[in-house]
DNA sequence: CCTACCGATCGGTAGG
DNA sequence: CCTACCGATCGGTAGG
């Protein structure tokens, strides 16, 4: 459904080629403003080529959008597994998602807050997926020694909201994405 | 410039109303997933009728965004006068921003962060009316006696990016718009 | 992987 | 405010 690496045979690499390109464009212009003419400029085809190895423009991004859930499950899983106590556990799924989030390369997931700018069926598939996403984050939380006069739900959507929302004020140069996710575990740590 | 209200005669209710439809659609469905033909229908004329008056989609999409922003900071700053210490500010701003862009019948600016979606040298003018408008923000965390070990710059970003994410996670029913600022204003209180 | 094309839709305009 | 249309662009396909 969503094997992302590979490289058994050349159809398969030139397949992932094409994918790492329109991941990059999706998250520099968004879904309507990448069109498959410009995955295709990008990849050295014409749009209409694209067809050979994909089905659609939708099926596309939502492989995409879910592949890069996967491996951000997968370094968050990691991470806070070895973490030790509840503080520990949220810093250390701040600093795995930021790391992802705000890799200079990353052909990841700044596509995650397209949601209005695809089409309901997508938009179905992509909810779904994202809502798995957050149960992670949803075990983190529940764990924390949070103070009594905070609501769990607020502070796991604002948590999560602004990790997405990171990658849109980001400027690489200053603090890193692993300090600044220090920053934002220190933020939400209250001691109850 | 952004004039929003006003009712001196019937051109400039007319326009209004109009501006009031399309505020709605940029809301919900996103600048390119409006066509000027949808704002026609929920105006009930034709999409090539707009062009009497309004001058083009982008300039049209430019004035609600500014109008927004005009509208939210001016409450922000009566808000914000009338609190006391800088954490009462903080929370008063919080509050101010959170009913603005969590009315149901909000017409405002859930469209703000739309900047990918939008045309280069449209961008560009949002931009810059954001950044006036953040300054707002710049200025009552620079007053806070935050510890020394939050950066601010990363504090006010995180701030103002899960103030406008809001509206994405927001649900009617649960807490007010109200409650969920005041639950901001107490995970970003930190004493020094 | 290309040529050549489809039907649909877009922002916008002329002319009334 | 409508009719009627423009050139451009879109996702996608047939046929090789």
């Amino acid at each position: 459904m969503s094997k992302q690496a590979g490289s058994e045979d050349g159809v398969r690499s030139r397949r992932d080629e094409i994918l790492a390109v329109a991941a990059q464009l999706f998250a520099r212009k968004g879904y309507r403003g990448t069109s498959m003419r410009d995955i295709g400029e990008a990849s050295g085809v014409l749009g209409g080529s694209l067809y050979h190895h994909i089905k659609s423009k939708d099926a596309l991004f939502v492989e995409l959008h879910n592949g890069a859930l996967d491996a951000a499950e997968a370094r968050i899983v990691a991470a806070v597994a070895a973490a030790g106590d509840p503080w520990d556990r949220l810093e250390a799924a701040c600093v795995a998602l930021l790391d992802v989030q705000l890799a200079p390369d990353s052909l990841t997931m700044p596509m995650m807050n397209d949601f209005r700018e695809v089409p309901d069926d997508v938009r179905a598939q992509l909810v779904a997926r994202r809502d798995r996403f957050e149960g992670l984050f949803r075990a983190i939380v529940a764990d924390l020694p949070l103070p009594a006069g905070i609501d769990r739900s607020v502070y796991r959507n604002l948590l999560l909201s602004q990790l997405n929302a990171a990658a849109d004020w980001f400027r690489p140069g200053r603090l890193s994405p692993r300090e600044i996710a220090v920053q934002v575990a220190r933020i939400f740590r209250h001691e109850g």
